[in-house]
DNA sequence: CCTTTATTTCCATAATAATCGAAATATGGA
DNA sequence: TCCATATTTCGATTATTATGGAAATAAAGG
């Protein structure tokens, strides 16, 4: 992934409700979840999520597919992953930081 | 790391400038890098860069030192694996996906 | 103490992002 | 075709972030 690009994820994941949905979108896997089920588990006014959507979907994290009347929405694994082997490159770069699989995956194993 | 700080530290890093930054200290290893030698490598005016070298600190990513005359600031890595870690917990939550540090270490491998 | 060098803070300005009601669009079904 | 439901787009408003020159602060050394 290229450093435009970074930065385009960085910022789609730096807002906290942002944040949220995406995390919610992870949780719900393949299945996905629509707007609706976001509003209501969230508590956001419908044109705020769209809005925050959008800006998710630009940025590549997540994907966007209809389905009748509704549009269901999915994390986009690929794109997260490209995101994090970034990071993990340019935070390590030399260093024995976070090569750390499994230190991570020790702690706060929920 | 909790949610409030997964946020600010990826709004820190969510700015071209800033990853520059970042990525620029991150290189430096321990030995980190004064302003004078950003503004110098980054061409960047002195107000700027300050302005993003306070915004990298709030975050917690980087930390500064005085010494003599300059300061010198340095890549916080604990707080990058924390932040690695908070993401790839949130990426992957029931996926097979990037737990693939296997993977990220083969490819692009400079 | 005065000067030089390194860096930050101040301040005004410009640019970008977030919020959300209301109107518009899309879809499926009677 | 008309209606109900799901969702987005519009548009106005407010809030936050970024930029950079000029002035202020900090430290070292004469």
């Amino acid at each position: 992934m290229e450093e435009n690009d970074v930065v385009t994820c960085l910022a789609a994941l730096a807002q906290p409700m942002r944040l949220q949905v995406f995390r919610a979108l992870v949780v719900a896997g393949p299945d996905g979840l629509t707007p609706g089920a976001l509003v209501e588990a969230l508590d956001v006014p419908a044109a705020t999520l769209s809005f925050h959507l959008k800006e998710l979907t630009r940025s590549g994290l997540i994907s966007q597919e209809r389905d009748g009347r509704s549009l269901i929405y999915r994390a986009a694994f690929e794109q997260m992953d490209g995101l994090l082997t970034y990071l993990t490159y340019n935070c390590c770069e030399g260093k024995a930081c976070a090569v750390a699989q499994p230190k991570s995956a020790a702690r706060k194993p929920r």
